[in-house]
DNA sequence: TCATTTCCTGACCGTATGGTCAACGTGAAG
DNA sequence: CTTCACGTTGACCATACGGTCAGGAAATGA
């Protein structure tokens, strides 16, 4: 039975169960504060309340709320670069940034509060994840940027600037997700339905390919 | 001589120069602390200082935080909006949006804190602009989209869904503002030079008409 | 059963924040 | 000179915030 093995599971769940619990509710509900409310705006009571935990269970498990902060932030940076799998082993540009223009509206419907916690920390100059931007962001661009430049070399895409075919297609896959709340008002106040990310997907991977000469 | 007329222009200036003059330092200095702290983690010791005038001084023209927020964004949305008239004269995709896309990269570049408290405050449900959301933005929105679907059935560009289309234009032109930061880290650290600028937007344009199937 | 580690939390603290206010300065009009 | 509306500001206040801590509860192993 489910509430037999729930209870089971709750009374020999070992210590670190209950650790690795607590984080996780405690991430996902700062996650979605911080996104709703800034680092600045967000409070750790909110975050608490949201949590169902009193505000000190959080400071046992986060020591301060830039640590908590920071590892919401990291937690989506792993994500967001997870849709780079599809880039790599693509034989041209309509599989590779396809499927990546794809992968990163999935992620934007997904992951909205992640996305906003992302674009808030980027425009507030990154304090916390520089060092990501220079590192990790930075050698994942040159990767891409060298990928795309093959492409452009065997004359299976016109030949435009890698670096800002990138910037359109993060602004442009992340816009769905960091300005949901304009399109929906736009959208008659209701969120878009399945047909509607559908054709989305779909729209923009037409004019982003046609775009770049790939169909 | 210039001190001669700034002497003279202080001791004979009207009691509304002073004010005009006053809210703007301090619109000003609110627009970048909003920008770069957010709204939650501006305080109203900050935009003083970097106004240069005590905090009491601020309360006396903005009664609150919250005022001057407003008004920071009100300030945004307009000369946001203004970029709309290249849309409406013009005879096809080419001149309007290849126009649209000039003037939206050209604010990112001048006003790159005002877009910024834009994205943030839409990010966060828009508290304090859902009224603009509903009324102005979605007039213009449909007024822009009555624009395109003429295009399109002159055939002066392919049939692509407007909206979608809007949306694209938006996040990748407000994304040289929002995201400047990471933009600049991913370009040595240094800021875009104009040669740069020019080239992005060029590249942008590019992208966009042939995506759209007017060029 | 007992000892030990981990987990939990109400109460508390120093600080910083948004906002207020009374007193003062200033300059133009009568 | 006097008046008076406008502009200025240091000092102050109530609140809310991030963070601490002591002491207790619960789980684990011997």
């Amino acid at each position: 039975m489910t509430a037999d093995a729930q209870i089971s599971r709750i009374k020999s769940g070992k210590r670190t169960d209950i650790r690795r619990e607590n984080e996780r509710v405690i991430l996902d509900a700062a996650e979605k504060v911080f996104a709703e409310a800034g680092f600045g705006g967000a409070t750790m009571q909110l975050i608490a309340d949201m949590a169902g935990l009193p505000k000190a269970n959080l400071h046992y498990y986060f020591a301060t709320k830039e640590d908590l902060y920071r590892k919401v932030v990291q937690q989506i940076f792993e994500i967001w670069l997870d849709a780079a799998m599809l880039f790599d082993d693509a034989p041209g540009p309509v599989e590779g940034i396809g499927g990546y223009i794809d992968a990163k509206m999935d992620i934007s419907r997904r992951y909205p509060h992640g996305s906003k916690v992302w674009a808030s920390e980027v425009m507030h100059g990154a304090p916390v994840i520089q060092d990501y931007l220079e590192t990790t962001l930075r050698d994942w661009t040159e990767g891409r940027i060298n990928a795309i430049k093959r492409w452009i070399d065997d004359g299976k895409m016109h030949p435009v600037d890698p670096r800002h075919l990138l910037y359109l297609l993060w602004a442009t896959t992340q816009h769905y997700a960091d300005f949901g709340h304009q399109i929906q008002t736009l959208n008659g106040g209701r969120p878009l339905s399945d047909r509607q990310w559908q054709e989305a997907k779909a729209s923009v991977k037409e004019m982003v390919l046609r775009g770049i000469g790939a169909i």
